[in-house]
This record gives structure tokens, sequence and C-alpha cells, in this order.
DNA sequence: CGCGCAGTCCATCGAAAGATGGAGGCGTCC
DNA sequence: GGACGCCTCCATCTTTCGATGGACTGCGCG
């Protein structure tokens, strides 16, 4: 029987996976959590085998309570559950900042339930899940790795395309400015643009943020 | 007793509105569509009081068979039932269009179950449903209508998000650099901010652009 | 007609941003 | 151990942005 955390911000939600989880044998809906305090909280007294996880939750407005931050925190216990994130848009940076922070696994909301069943197998399971379209996405990065943002510039574009300055930027990250300035210069290397709002077009045309 | 239609995307949150509805006295869900096309066939039968719309459809690749086109369309048949859409995030835009189209009310997912049965309620009835949030926004506009932009500003803005420089911007609107500096002073008045990203991330987030 | 507003243009000046060319630490892979 | 990639930091210099404070035109409205 594997044991299942919900963490989700909506009611309606976490109340749509229980009714699409519940009728399925072999797992358990015992626990759920609107935001990642009470999800780590939860986590710490085990007895969870998978976390089923937002990335997007209530009081994100800091930037730091969110889906990542949950993730990280539950993967640092000890004996921790497995964590397959569950969210609702497809951004490789959330994806990358994710599976960095240790989530087994990343699969879209829209999925059919049964895939949704079988992937919360596999993640107890340990076995790595991603969704097909996001599998996809992360092939065409392998593809041409010069390409690819490394998990520190894609969070320099996110601070980008938020408003930020290089100062703002370099506080938010606890870096220099010049650093902040480095990280730019190889962006625009990458990307094939001169300036910061360049950047945040293209990174949306491609998908690289929400 | 209220017949409801539930239109969105995801199975789970189908499953979790029904979760949340059915338990409910004097309402029920007796239909489900899973796009525009669906929801616009089952409404032409008839029967229905209340659908219940997402506004982020699947295949919105193009852009046009949204909640938005389905509200419209569903407005648009003789004896239409009322529509309370219920979606994910506020843009002033979309709260807008939909409310053009016919929308009887504008909730958000997070709300809690009790609040979106009694919306249904009174949106079965006729009355106009808006969730605080949303209301307190459009209230803020209505408020204080030299934040609107003009036609010109709106359109030096759109350059900005696809990362024009100021020279790039004159070019293109055939006016002088100086001219577009001014543009951009009024708008950074208009928006509160100080400087062309964050023009962008405003823009995004209220909706002004796409 | 006077008034306000949108749109255009101008000059100046300090503050960011971007270009250039480094450098050292640190982890991984061969 | 050495090569390599990533992250961090630095100084210098040029370009662009943004702030300030104007000015002129055309238009609609009372």
């Amino acid at each position: 029987m594997i044991r299942v955390m919900l963490v989700d911000d909506h009611p309606v939600v976490r109340a749509g996976l229980r009714a699409v989880l519940d009728p399925a044998d072999g797992l358990a809906v015992i626990a759920e959590a609107q935001n990642a305090d009470e999800a780590l909280a939860l986590a710490e007294r085990g007895g969870i085998d998978v976390v089923l996880m937002d990335l997007r939750l209530a009081g994100t407005a800091a930037g730091e309570r969110d889906g990542v931050y949950a993730t990280a925190a539950i993967r640092a216990l000890k004996d921790p559950p497995r964590v397959l994130i569950l969210t609702t848009y497809v951004s490789d940076a959330d994806v990358v900042r994710a599976v960095e922070a240790g989530a087994t696994g990343y699969l879209l909301k829209d999925t059919a339930p049964e895939t949704l069943i079988s992937g919360i197998a596999s993640a107890a399971a340990g076995e790595t899940v991603l969704g097909p379209p996001i599998a996809a996405r992360l092939l065409d990065r392998l593809a041409d790795p010069t390409q690819a943002l490394t998990v520190r510039e894609l969070e320099i574009v996110e601070q980008l395309a938020v408003g930020g300055s290089n100062r703002e930027i370099a506080k938010r990250l606890f870096i220099s400015e010049a650093t902040v300035k480095s990280h730019l210069v190889h962006i625009f290397g990458k990307l094939g643009v001169n300036s910061r709002t360049k950047v945040v077009a293209v990174a949306r045309e491609r998908g690289l943020i929400s």
C-alpha cells in the first residue's frame, strides 16, 4: 500500500486528486497540505511514501516557499518520501530546479488518471517519471547542450522576467552585481540576443519560463 | 435543483469539482466537457442552468477556442445558461473579455468550496458574482482612469515585450527616439515602475499584453 | 474660443546596462 | 593529474536608459 500526501493550495484540486486516487488499488491518500510549511511538518512525522506536489503554492510572494523549496526541504529529511511534481504548466526552469531539488518525477495536471496512478507507483519504486511533453523538451536540450542554460542562468532569466535590475537580482540571489553581469553575458550568447528585454522575449517563446 | 455543467480540460479538476459539489443540496452536476466544442454541443441540448467554465482550455494554441470563445457561443444560444468563470489566475484582460462575452461571474479556483457553492446559487439567480480579489482590482481600475494607457502607449508596451531598444522602437513606429523616451516616462508613471523590464512584467500581470 | 490631452520632438545629465578580458575555486569526467 | 564547465568576482569603457523640464501641433469638448 503506497501512502500518498497531496500538496496543493487549491482545495478543489486536492478533492479531485482524492477522487481520482481513492478508487485505485494499492495506494491511499493519508495526508493533505495546502502550503510548504504544512507539507514539511507532515512529512517530518514520517509514514509517507510519495508526495504529490504542486509547484505553485499560495503565499509565494516571497518567491521562496514554493514547491521547489518544499521539495528540497522534504528530501533533506532522513528516509524521505519520493516527491512527484504535479503542476499545470511546463517550464524548463521549473523542471530543472525541481529535479535538482530531488524530485523523482514531473507530471502535468492534465494527464489521464491512469497515467497518474501508474506514475505514483513508479515513483514509489524510485523510478524517474517524466510526462511525454516534458521528456521531449529535455531531450531537445540534450541535443544541443551548448545552447542549454544552466540552472543558475535560468534563475537569472526568471529574475529578468519579473523586471529585476542587476542590483536587485544580485541581492535576491546573494551574489555580486558583477556576477549577475557575467551570467547575463553568457545568457546573451546562448540565446543570441544583446539585451535583457530580448532575453525575456526569447525565453518566453521557447518556454524557458512560464 | 440547479443543473450544472463543468467545463475544464483537466480531468482532475473536474473530479474535484464534482467531489465538492455533489454533496451540496440544491444542485447537481449533470454534464462535463473538456473543451469548447463539447461544451457548446452539450449546452445546445438545453436543461442546464449554470456552466462552470475554465478560461484556459486545451487546444488553445490557435488562441480562439478558449473559455471566452465558449462563453460567447453559449450565451448566444436561445434561453442560455448562466456562465460562471472559474479559473486559476487573475488577469484584468481575461476578466473584462469574459464579462464582455456574457459571463455572469468570475471566481478563482482557490476559493473555498462553500463560496463556490453559494456563488453557483447566486449565478443561477442571475446575480453577478465576483470574488473579492477580482472585484477589488476592477474597482481600482475604475477609480483611477488616469492609469489607463493610451493606444500609442500600448503599442510601445508591445514593442517592449518583444525586446526592442528605444532606437528599434523608434524605427518601427516611425517616430524619434526622444518620443519613445517620452512615452516611456508616461508609461512608467502610469504603471508605477521605473524600468522597461518592469513594464513588461506588470503589463503581463495585468493582462495588458498576451 | 480656451482648455486639456495625446502625440510629437528636443537637450542635458547621471545611472544602469552591456562589452571586454580577465581570474580563482570547485566538481566531474577521462 | 589535467581538461573542462560552472560559478563567482573584478576593473574598465562605451552605450543605452531613465529623469528632468521643457515646447509645439492637432483634436475634441464645453
